[in-house]
DNA sequence: TGCCTTCATTCGTTGTTCCTAAATATTTTA
DNA sequence: TAAAATATTTAGGAACAACGAATGAAGGCA
C-alpha cells in the first residue's frame, strides 16, 4: 500500500527533528507542532505508523523511525530535494521559492521520473539550500558542517547550508549575500550578546547577525574536501 | 476552494467526451464509465458539480460544462499536455509512457511552475500525441483533422494525433511507424470490411488497419498549414 | 512526601470525500 | 404496451484526518 501524503509528511518530519538532536526519541509534542496538529492527533497517527512498522513508539517516551521508516523518510527527502534542485537549475526558480512547490510534488513523482531528473541534473549531491540529497539506495552523506555560532574565528569558510525553508528568511539571506557557496570569515562572536560579526570576502562587507539567524547558517571550512 | 483531483478528473472527462460528439449533453452512463464508477456515483458527483457551478445538469438528459467548467477542463488539459510534452522533450520519456505520470502531476503543479515549463518548451501548441495544448487564457485551437476512416484517398497526409492514451496501443503505433508527424497515404478503404490500407511513404511499406484502430489515428492533409 | 505543572494519552465525535448496492423510476425500443 | 436500457434515489459505509476535553503519568519543588 502506498503511504498517503500525510503519512509521508509525518515520517519526514520525524526524521528531520531527530536528524539534528542526538537523542533517539522524538517527543510527541514536537511531532504535533511540526505537523501543526493537536497532540492527540499526533499520538493517534504515530500509533498508526507504529502499526505500519514505520516507527517504534514508546508511550510517554517518544517515537523513533524503524529502518523501513528511515528508508521512507530518505526517499521522500530525496524526492523533495531533487525536485528543488531541478526547479532551480532547469526552470530558473529562485531558491527561496521552491519549497512549497516541492512539498506538493514530492508526493506524486514516480521513481522513474525521479531517476530521469537525477540523471538530467548529473546526479547532484546537494539541493539549492545546501541540504544533502539522499541516494536512491537510501543513503545520506551528512556532510559535516558547523553553524556560524560554532565555527573557528578568523578562518575562511563557505556557506554550506541554510537550515530554514521560510521564504522571507531565505530572501534575507540572498539580500545579505549569504547564499550557499559564498565565502566568508567570522571576525568576532559574543556568546553574551548572542551575536556574530561576519565578513563577506568577495564583497568586502561586514555584517552582524543575531544568534537565531546564525545557527541556521551552516558553513564548511575551506580546507575540507 | 481548490477543486479536488476527483473533481478535476470528472470535469476533464466530461470535456473530453463532449469534445468529439457534437451534441451538447453527455449521458451519465458515459461519465460513469469514463471515471470507472457505478452510475449512481456519477449522478451524485455531477449534482455536486452542478452545485459548484461547473456543469449544467438536466436529470435523465445529461450534463454539459458551464463556462467555468470549460475553463477548468482546459486548465487541467493544459497542465496535462504541457507536462507530457515536458517529460518527452526534456526528460527523454517515450511518448507512450507519459500519460500516467502526467495524470498524477496535473493535479499538483502550480500556475507558476506551469508557466515556467511552457516558457522552457518555447510555448508549444501540441503535446507528444498531437493533442492541442490549451492556452493559459483557456483557448484551444482545435486543429482540424480527419481520421483515417474519413480522409481522402491517394493523398499524402501526416499523422496529427493519436486519440488514445493506452500504452499498448501507442507502442503498436510506434512499432508500425505511425507516430505523429509521419507522412502516409491511404491507398484503399472498405467500409464493409471495416479496414483501411495505408502506405507509409518514408518506409515504402504498406499495412492494413481495422476500423477500430483507424478512427483513433487523425491526420492532416499536407496542403494545410 | 505530596502537590502541581507539564506533557501525553484516551475517548467520544466530527466532517469530508468518495464510493457501492439495491430499489425505484423513467425513457426508449421493439 | 411490455421489456430493455438508463438514471436516480436511498441508505449506508469505509477511509482518512482532525478536534476538544477528560484523564493519566512524571518530574520538579516546597
Amino acid at each position: 500500500m502506498m503511504p498517503s501524503a500525510t503519512v509521508e509528511d509525518y515520517i519526514k518530519h520525524i526524521y528531520l527533528i531527530s536528524e539534528n538532536r542526538a537523542s533517539g526519541d522524538v517527543a510527541m509534542g514536537q511531532v504535533a507542532e511540526a505537523l501543526g496538529v493537536v497532540p492527540g492527533t499526533a499520538t493517534t497517527m504515530v500509533k498508526a505508523l507504529a502499526d505500519a512498522g514505520l516507527v517504534k513508539y514508546a508511550p510517554r517516551v517518544g517515537v523513533q523511525l524503524t529502518e523501513p521508516g528511515r528508508k521512507l523518510a530518505l526517499h521522500v527527502l530525496r524526492r523533495h530535494r531533487l525536485i528543488e534542485q531541478f526547479l532551480v537549475e532547469v526552470l530558473g526558480f529562485d531558491w527561496s521559492e521552491v519549497h512549497e512547490e516541492a512539498e506538493q510534488m514530492e508526493h506524486v513523482v514516480s521513481d522513474l521520473l525521479l531517476e530521469r531528473i537525477d540523471r538530467y541534473l548529473g546526479y547532484p549531491t546537494e539541493d539549492p539550500h545546501g541540504d544533502p540529497i539522499p541516494s536512491a539506495a537510501g543513503e545520506l552523506i551528512p556532510g559535516q558542517v558547523e553553524t556560524l555560532m560554532e565555527c573557528p574565528l578568523q578562518t575562511h569558510v563557505t556557506v554550506a547550508r541554510i537550515s530554514d525553508q521560510d521564504t522571507k528568511f531565505l530572501n534575507y539571506i540572498t539580500d545579505s549575500g549569504l547564499n550557499p557557496g559564498v565565502t566568508l570569515c567570522v571576525k568576532a562572536r559574543s556568546e553574551r550578546a548572542e551575536s556574530v560579526e561576519v565578513e563577506l570576502i568577495s564583497r568586502g562587507r561586514s555584517l552582524t547577525l543575531g544568534k537565531g539567524a546564525a545557527v541556521k547558517i551552516q558553513v564548511r571550512s575551506l580546507s575540507d574536501s
